[in-house]
DNA sequence: CTGTTAGCGCGTTCAA
DNA sequence: TTGAACGCGCTAACAG
């Protein structure tokens, strides 16, 4: 048996109320008594049993995640996964709030942030855009002590407590090495359709791409950004337009999201010798996967990106370490043959697990 | 605040006592107190708090864990793994023991079994191999009431209750499909590198690899296939020699271990035109990948496996039942561009996650 | 500064 | 068939 609370008390011959003082580093006791409990703990190797200290404490975090709206299928599904956390919340001692921003609107994340500040949350998490004002927000979290932490797309030169997502430079180089692997010794020009270049985390899945691109050399030219908004119509109108007018395109990288009007324009051009990546595995690109129109999709994990949020959120409210190896999000590849059946989640962990 | 024990006997009109045996099946109830208990459970929506009822119930699930010896990297790995939740067995309420035996060896794993069943352990998992005496052995730990899972390797016609690994005939489709796109317009023959045919997830593999590369029309022929044992000297050996024999040859699929030696004789034989696809990111692979010898590498996480199998069995000890969408263990593709960290694991969850 | 005491939500004797 | 009472490991008043 492990040993508890009683046994340092014992140990160190004082009463249970100091060792928890210890414990929880609360003031009120003498050096040399907190001395004697620290070696009494070491010695008999105590861990706390975090499911009895919740359950004593009944302590609940108020968390607010804020989420673009629209009709984005991966914003929609991040959603759904935050929704998952809030059926869960009773378990995790988290009450959650989901607040709807309109996309790429640094205004209204602001005003989001400053809500939930007034609101005296215990943290927030966020899908940054990349403005200066967003910045401020963050920095005034922080100046009231409330832990935040950014969401798919970060946000560098701001006081966010940590990034939650993947390392999008890296999936913008994966995505062009794979499009150089299939096309082999084809060449001509590619084409990459983003969302817009206000968020950082596809202005860096360009930059990981086109260096990628040119690395492998010439004789695949990199066409001019089509920023789609993220809208399934004005990326499908780009994209056909695009197809329209380079019959010689070899590719497509799709680094945003809209990719119904990609996939729809596609199959309405029937090209089908081209090289096509997207990111996030969702209903559209799932659909291009099965169709062959996509050849290959990259994918962040979004449930895990949440848990991953609010562990960090409730560790920085506690103010207790966060094992950053452990809260890496991986890039997954998605093709048609290891395409996980819809729904399935795994290698999702349990009570008790680090 | 969610609904207590205390709530429902309250709006019942019982004690605690009664409700705990409602809630946990236990006879000693007249049908309509039970009926009026359960009315409440409903009516409040009342959810059991399971880190509560642990703290309460003190109960510990020894479990055994059997696991292949030798320097199989994939198998070290995973024995780490166990080691990893061996170190969360007082939070997780489990006592594991790992117990090793010769790899592809019938009868020493039925003997761990049966010396496991005698134990009285509360579960097991294996590496199973596909042999008819080992399926009597999980029939035994069956009639014994000791739930029992395959790990990594399943064995088809046998009572084990679940199979905790990556389907592997999609996994042997999905190194045939990228071999097949890299390859694009170049033909030849392929070599096939397995540890052994005696274990099924090889010979699931090396299945679904043949049937992609057959729908994938000739002009690529699937040579017979190589048994290393997962063993990197003899691999090596057998690998250099097929180089040398097959001047022609444009790739290989390792779907096995050994890969020390694969890599070993790709560096000599200076081969670097190859298409080459191999499984489970360990040492030797990341190197490969990490130098260009290796294209593509298909992994199965085996922490999440092995947390799986730990969830899978406690539910079953417990008579819960088990969320089969949320057990499902991904095929990971990794290249060089999305390789992680070493040692970084990501999307772990925690205490009071599902 | 330190100790006593009463819970947190649940399971489990032991009586009634 | 039912209930009262205690304890799991820890925290938090409230005394001293």
């Amino acid at each position: 048996m492990r040993p508890t609370v009683h046994d340092i008390a014992a140990n160190a011959g004082v009463s249970l109320a100091t060792v928890d003082r210890v414990l929880n580093g609360r003031p009120g006791v003498r050096a040399v008594t907190r001395a004697r409990v620290e070696a009494a703990i070491r010695k008999l190797g105590f861990v706390r049993d975090v499911a009895a200290a919740n359950l004593a404490k009944g302590r609940v975090y108020p968390l607010t995640f804020i989420v673009p709206h629209g009709e984005n299928p991966f914003m929609r599904g991040l959603e759904r996964e935050v929704l998952d956390a809030v059926d869960r919340s009773s378990f995790e001692r988290t009450r959650i709030s989901i607040v709807n921003v309109p996309p790429f609107n640094a205004g209204a994340l602001v005003t989001a942030i400053d809500a939930a500040i007034a609101d005296g949350v215990a943290g927030v998490a966020a899908v940054a855009v990349d403005a200066p004002e967003v910045a401020a927000a963050i920095a005034r979290a922080n100046t009231a002590g409330i832990p935040f932490v950014t969401l798919v797309s970060d946000l560098a030169a701001s006081q966010r407590d940590h990034f939650c997502g993947v390392d999008n430079v890296a999936a913008g180089r994966t995505a062009g090495s794979l499009m150089a692997r299939v096309l082999g010794t084809r060449t001509g020009p590619v084409a990459v359709l983003a969302g817009s270049m206000l968020v950082r985390d596809h202005r860096e899945r360009l930059e990981g791409f086109r260096a990628v691109m040119a690395e492998a050399g010439g004789g695949r030219p990199v066409l001019d950004v089509l920023e789609g908004q993220d809208d399934p119509k004005l990326a499908g109108t780009l994209i056909a337009k695009c197809l329209k007018g380079n019959p010689d395109l070899v590719g497509i990288y799709s680094l945003g999201a809209g990719n119904g009007g990609l996939v729809a324009a596609l199959a309405a051009a029937g090209r089908d010798n081209l090289c096509v990546i997207a990111h996030e595995l969702t209903a559209p690109t799932r659909a291009g996967l099965e169709s062959g129109l996509i050849d290959a999709v990259l994918n962040q994990d979004a449930g895990h990106e949440v848990r991953s949020a609010i562990r960090i959120l409730r560790a920085k409210a506690d103010g207790l370490p966060v094992v950053e190896a452990q809260e890496r999000i991986r890039i997954d590849i998605f093709i048609r043959e290891n395409l996980p059946p819809e729904g399935g989640e795994a290698g999702l962990s349990q009570p008790g697990e680090a």
